[in-house]
DNA sequence: CGGGAAAATGGTAGCGCTACCATATCGTTG
DNA sequence: CAACGATATGGTAGCGCTACCATTTTCCCG
């Protein structure tokens, strides 16, 4: 005689004994929840009770092994403690909480390796879809990517070349439009202070020099970086750094508004006037900028939209109907502020 | 005849194409994945090979639900832009890169009904041990965390009557030595400003409420709040909203950093000398309070080190050697600044 | 060197669900 | 009212893996 094997799950209940309880077939049950319309109402009724009454909730592994699908997000974020991710993933989730899928959240820690392992790893679930930050992926990552059977949708930057769609903005743009103002409000000696040199970092890089360029007022001693991860006192250290090498800077352009911040109080603690002697101007426009004495200028961006709009493509591409536009640049703003107003 | 169902996963490679390649019995192979010592060195290699020449990923899936135990901590927390909880996740995150454990993140909104319903779904997948934030959780909550059949670890505080695991600090012995503290450098009417009073914050209330009775100095009137999500803004109208009402307030004890930034902020516009005219203390002491100008003092708690602690101790429990303390205390420290420099 | 225990390997039967196909039921129509 | 398509339900097999037990091989020791 056969012995089955005792319920591993610990006594569960299963799909059949909602069939069972039912008095329908284990499929029928199945149908009734992912396909209600294909159920008549009366069995939708009498499977809805014997469910509440087991307390019966699908075991998803068993759905995604059978189904050869997961009802699973990837996400990969370089951070999660960065305030910008931290919005993006938010958009992300409150996107997904009514839905049946759930998320995976991976944390790459700005690294290709790391990314590569993740989504290797991710892959392996089969995921409904994948959300990954930035357009820099390695070779291997971008043949993980397009081979994932899934959407994919690169965020927080454009570019050209899609894996498959994109949601972001110019990190260029940005950097240019910030130096523009600094120039244009009439500040000349205007350095660029990063941390974390990511490449959307370096874009914003690219976009100052070329406004400096252009302007006829770019120095490389101007520039101060570090791969450090980004954070108000290294804000502090670096300004001081920059102050150091160029004591005649009248302006700086701030890779983050972490780094901001940072500026804005070693200018308190050394008494220099923000913004007669040195103007700021920060990127991403957190919440606090507005607030901060004086209020600093900086780069809004709509990081909690990109992740709405992400899940929002990705679910389109599900459901069959694949957007037409497959990059969709939010934009930014500038925000004229305090700290530049000379 | 019968006609195997077409490889629906889309070919990739099983753990019996492995075997085949590898000229072993599928059991083998499962077996050099998990339990290597329990294969020989010679068949060890001469699967890996296989397993490398094909490329192959085993299915979470599947394993799942064979073994009726999925590789997956689920986390529970009430928000995931609050830095507080960032720094823990973060924490358990990188306590977990190396392991075979996945993540599974759920963000509660501060929402009882939310944690339940997120507890429901994260239970239905077997998880290998539940991480949560709170102690409060609802009745509900509590039983579905005390069947989950895996360990579970409450977060962020502790508490009498642990459902299995406490890792944390007294919140309630945090707000009384920040408001101690105010006192003792000579603050008199101090008041207490909070955000989004869940309950750790109402105990950091009731640590300030407690301190300000001891010492014959409270009155409610000192007290503002609001239901509110917290930030920096906000922490600015609330201050304004404390000294219109107490214009003779001469110190504040702020329910987080944000707020005691805000502060902060608004004390600079409104020329108002910190620390000579009013105190500030805030609570987590995040890295940018003491590089603000002024600095300023803060309760330093240890996020990441809560969500490091979590980890380990989850996973001892599941390697079957339950800790012997199962509520582990953290502490916190008190750091005084310039902003209490009296 | 035989016997027994330990180590190494394999086979079978599911885990809980859904894809696929078969069957039953119903209303419609010429 | 037979014939037919649409609708509603069910049965079977299998997703990729591992628990459990059986079998084989190796090693040790008297």
């Amino acid at each position: 005689m056969i012995k089955p094997r005792s319920r591993r799950g610990g006594g569960r209940p299963t799909i059949s004994d909602v069939a069972r309880k039912a008095g329908v077939g284990a499929i029928t049950v199945s149908r009734a929840l992912r396909e209600p319309e294909r159920v008549s109402l009366d069995l939708r009724r009498q499977i809805q009770a014997a469910i509440d009454e087991l307390g019966y909730v699908p075991d998803p592994n068993a759905r995604a092994l059978a189904s050869a699908r997961a009802e699973v997000f990837g996400v990969l974020v370089p951070s999660l403690t960065n305030n910008v991710f931290a919005e993006v993933v938010r958009g992300i989730y409150d996107s997904l909480s009514d839905s049946p899928f759930r998320i995976q959240l991976g944390n790459t820690h700005y690294s290709g390796l790391e990314e590569e392992r993740l989504l290797q790893l991710f892959g392996s679930q089969r995921p409904a879809a994948l959300i990954v930050a930035g357009i820099d992926q390695t070779p291997t990552s971008r043949k993980l990517l397009e081979n994932a059977g899934c959407p994919v949708v690169q965020v927080m930057e454009t570019g050209p070349d899609p894996v498959d769609m994109m949601v972001g903005f110019s990190h260029l743009d940005g950097g240019r439009t910030a130096t523009d103002h600094l120039i244009e409000v009439g500040y000349r000696r205007i350095a660029f202070i990063g941390a974390r040199m990511d490449p959307r970092s370096q874009r914003r890089l690219a976009g100052y020099r070329a406004a400096m360029e252009k302007a006829g007022l770019f120095d490389p001693r101007l520039i101060t970086t570090t791969p450090l991860l980004s954070s108000v006192p290294l804000g502090r250290e670096l300004f001081r750094d920059a102050l150091a090498k160029m004591p005649t800077l009248d302006g700086v352009f701030c890779n983050n508004d972490d780094i901001a911040l940072g500026v804005l109080f070693e200018c308190h603690r050394a008494a220099i006037d923000v913004p007669k002697t040195i103007g700021i101007v920060g990127f991403n426009d957190l919440d606090m900028m507005q607030v901060a004495y004086p209020s600093i200028t900086s780069i809004r961006t709509y990081r909690y939209e990109i992740g709405r709009r992400a899940v929002a493509m990705a679910l389109a591409a599900i459901a069959g109907d694949r957007p037409q536009v497959r990059v969709v640049d939010l934009g930014f703003e500038l925000k004229r502020r305090e700290s530049t107003a000379r």
